[in-house]
DNA sequence: GCCAACGTTGGC
DNA sequence: GCCAACGTTGGC
């Protein structure tokens, strides 16, 4: 059964576009527990929301997962894992942060609640209400 | 194993 | 640029 993500990247420092030129990327440098242990939980062909932060705070495109969890190369004591990611497409309408924090039916969402966490999950009914906010 | 201090992230 | 939230680290 696949399950729905949220990823966040600055756009300054990798953003949809950047994805979306590279054709894939390794999603690594998550230093975080609760991240990470989403990352793991990620199977191939599950379909992530791409969000940017700091710059837009706007959910942009959706990406897949190309590759499940394996060890991050850039962590050296080994805790930490890391994706690859390849693009799916560039939605219509970006949604954005304030969009979701008006709508009800999002209240729940893993990322409202806790801002900082750089990888959540998303329910089947976020996920479908995302993509129609973003005019699918 | 607990708790305080510190660092980082991200929204405003 | 500031401030709040939160996770991680290190001392005890």
């Amino acid at each position: 059964m696949a399950s729905h993500w949220l990823v966040k990247s600055e756009p300054e420092t990798y953003s949809f576009e950047d994805l979306q030129k590279d054709g894939k990327t390794v999603w690594d440098g998550v230093r975080n527990f609760a991240a990470a242990g989403h990352l793991k939980a990620m199977k191939v062909g599950d379909q992530v929301l791409f969000y940017h932060s700091q710059e837009g705070k706007d959910v942009v495109g959706v990406a897949r997962v190309a590759k499940e969890a394996f060890p991050d190369a850039t962590d050296a004591t080994g805790k930490f894992v890391a994706v690859e990611l390849t693009p799916v497409r560039k939605l219509p309408r970006s949604v954005t942060l304030a969009d979701m924090k008006a709508t009800p039916a999002l209240s729940d969402m893993a990322m409202l609640r806790q801002g900082r966490l750089s990888v959540s999950p998303v329910s089947d009914a976020e996920w479908a209400t995302i993509l129609k906010m973003a005019g699918e």
